[in-house]
DNA sequence: CCTGTTGTTGAGCGATCATTCAAGTTAAGA
DNA sequence: TCTTAACTTGAATGATCGCTCAACAACAGG
């Protein structure tokens, strides 16, 4: 061997996703990325191979993220308690992924849909691995009793997911109170939870 | 007087505003814009003044479409019907604003976030007017009895407006069945009239 | 018919876009 | 210490961006 690189992969996707997720795929040029990574062109396309390849991983990086904040948060709690954990961190901005910013992949998902199809492809799939995984969450609630037993876990996983997206969109609004914003989240909670089955606790 | 001009306001706004709702506001070049509108590049400028301008007046236009269909939808009818209606329509794609495409207010809010403040400024005028609209149909409601006389008017409204968005984004998704779709409207639906104070029906 | 006003045209502007690559720099192994 | 493979650099590329404006076309009033 030679030469070791100046940079960290991850410290790069971190500082790549910041970028990409407030400024989108298209407004973000690679002028913003040679600044936002302190690298030059030539040592992004070698590290990366493409504008676009290094949003791919950037987005995956997110979701990785995503998926283990999710993780953590709902932990091995009760569903109710760990969805009410997770919903209130969203409203408090609490969650380092979500501070006042809607979803990367939905975001990505949007600005994408008709002119960056592999992107659509890749966040397309991301979605439904979160979906897979509120899934999960759902069936081991159920087998746990917390919820009846005869739900249908993809259609309540497709509804909670809509309901988060809502709620994180929404909360970007600045004129938001803090108190409007636990609100919402708590009416998001309760409405799950009566659509679920159980009755909701503030 | 001397010349008449080829070109109809409301069909190139018409245009406009499709070319932006699918390709966004980025996404979409001037290039884009001549071809859609039939128009060469001095008559777009000497009809919008800028590419920018054409954005915010497609937006306006977009946002006047939806508040008459909304309108015209939930009508005088009752409130869970109208909103059962309205549902359903988008998870139909009967609605002709929202076929399988998110909300254009939504979709230009989080692509323009951090780049594009002018739009931003708009975009969220435009929610907080929608807002104003969901608002006084709740109010409407309470008056006539149906929902209990001591709701939080604005609050719901909020938490109404979040689940359209969360419904609208995840009906973008191609692979979702038209029974899925309907399934998930039924859910938002239940969801909001029993946080509303009512059970649902269907 | 001419005249004056207004609308349309499209080549072309400078700026910026993503990307490339020859030249320079670094450091491990001999 | 020298060699050499790996990494970094940044000027330069052609394409495309939003936009301008001088030339041209159309039509109402005279």
């Amino acid at each position: 061997m030679s030469r070791r690189s100046r940079y960290s992969r991850a410290e790069s996707l971190d500082r790549a996703m910041d970028l990409f997720w407030s400024r989108g795929y298209l407004g973000t040029s690679m002028k913003d990325l040679e600044e936002g990574l302190d690298m030059r062109p030539g040592s992004i396309y070698a590290a990366f191979g493409s504008k676009e390849q290094l949003f791919l991983d950037a987005l995956e990086w997110y979701a990785t993220g995503m998926q283990e904040e999710i993780a953590t948060l709902m932990g091995d709690r009760p569903l109710a308690e760990g969805l009410a954990a997770y919903f209130q961190a969203l409203a408090k901005g609490t969650a380092s992924i979500g501070v006042g910013r809607a979803c990367l992949i939905v975001r990505s998902l949007l600005e994408a849909a008709e002119t960056q199809p592999v992107i659509v492809q890749r966040a397309e799939a991301f979605l439904s691995q979160a979906e897979s995984g509120f899934k999960e969450l759902l069936e081991a609630a159920s087998a746990r009793g917390e919820i009846p037993p005869d739900i249908d876990g993809p259609r309540l996983a497709r509804y909670l997911q809509s309901q988060i997206m809502g709620l994180r969109v929404i909360l970007q609004s600045p004129g938001l109170s803090p108190v409007a914003r636990l609100a919402l989240a708590d009416d998001m909670l309760a409405g799950f939870l009566a659509v679920v089955g159980k009755p909701g606790d503030t």
